[in-house]
DNA sequence: AAGACGAAAGTGGTTGA
DNA sequence: TCAACAACTTTCGTCTT
């Protein structure tokens, strides 16, 4: 099993291309589905659930069910869920002397608390992380990890006296860096309630604080969400990938930001294909202005010797 | 009129003394 | 801590279609 289906046959690629545009991600509904080069998977190129691995396919199964289903579905077998708050109370036993009694009552109560108060934010944070997830369309693996991540800072005591819409925003930022379905730093403010800038802060704090290790965005992973967004098909969606590929390799991409040579990236493609897109179109959706799609593409299309006309 | 172009000044983040 | 710096944005006048 696991043949990973024309993968250098050149003659199925017909029949791959058909399968991308036919299926639907069963998480966030957008037909978006994307056979990854190098890894043998299937995953959607906007929220980023992972539909297959290994390409055992698997077709039918997932879509017998409807979404609510689906997502109970996804998490069966895993041993735990992260996004639950309540692992159950211990109780208490013992109370000794009515004095002392008393006296523990007292101590338990505010204990409770304490308890009551931080339970109270950490089950808020959860319900934020999921708030923001659903409406950025992430798929509950990466809700998951998010949740996991949360109670880990929690754990190192991270979260005390600062806000925890900064925390929960910067945590979501990070997880989809991590799981390679990168959203902008706007992206996430518009469903955030604080501003860029705190999210900014509370990410590099997170960064230090579980020093985690988190490599530059490639712009490749950029490029299959802005395409669906503007409605682009996966043949544009390919020469994009191989005009950063060789952008790349040509070292261009040095000390530029990813998302401005995505936009370049696509909005060449995209003419090349006979798509135009104007600039102003891509940069609505990528949020980069239309000078930097235009120094970027000017960049690109010079030294890739691409020849561009409108 | 819309889109593309590019100059010039402004902004926020990084770096190195 | 401060200044220099590079990337990017904002703004705006001009050219092209």
């Amino acid at each position: 099993m696991a043949v990973p289906e024309g993968e250098k046959g050149g003659g199925k690629d017909k029949k791959r291309e058909k399968r991308e545009e036919v299926k639907e991600c069963p998480e966030c509904g957008s037909k978006c589905l994307v056979r990854d080069y190098g890894k043998a998977e299937i995953f959607c190129a906007d929220c980023g659930l992972v539909i297959a691995e290994n390409i055992v396919d698997l077709g039918p199964e997932w879509r017998a069910f409807d979404s609510e289903q689906m997502s109970k579905r996804a998490r069966a077998g895993a041993p735990l869920t992260y996004r639950i708050h309540d692992k159950g109370l211990s109780t208490l036993t013992n109370w000794g002397s009515p004095a002392q009694g008393q006296y523990k009552l007292k101590k338990w109560q505010q204990r409770t608390h304490i308890a009551n108060t931080t339970e109270r934010s950490f089950i808020f944070a959860l319900s934020e992380i999921e708030r923001m997830s659903s409406a950025l369309k992430l798929p509950v693996s990466i809700r998951e990890a998010a949740s996991m991540l949360y109670r880990k800072a929690m754990k190192k005591h991270l979260i005390r006296g600062r806000s925890i819409e900064g925390i929960t925003s910067a945590i979501l930022y990070i997880t989809c860096r991590q799981y390679g379905v990168p959203r902008t730093l706007e992206e996430v403010r518009e469903v955030s309630r604080v501003s860029q800038k705190e999210i900014s802060r509370a990410y590099r704090f997170l960064l230090r604080e579980l020093d985690l290790k988190i490599s530059p965005a490639s712009p490749i992973d950029f490029v299959p969400r802005f395409c669906s967004m503007l409605g682009l098909g996966g043949d544009i969606r390919a020469k994009a990938i191989e005009i950063i590929k060789k952008a790349s390799e040509k070292e261009l991409t040095n000390g530029r930001g990813p998302i401005g040579i995505a936009a370049a990236a696509i909005y060449i493609a995209a003419i090349l294909n006979g798509e135009h897109r104007t600039q102003k179109d891509v940069s609505d959706v990528t949020g980069v202005t239309e000078v930097t799609i235009r120094n970027r593409y000017k960049e690109l299309s010079e030294q890739l010797d691409i020849e561009v006309l409108l």
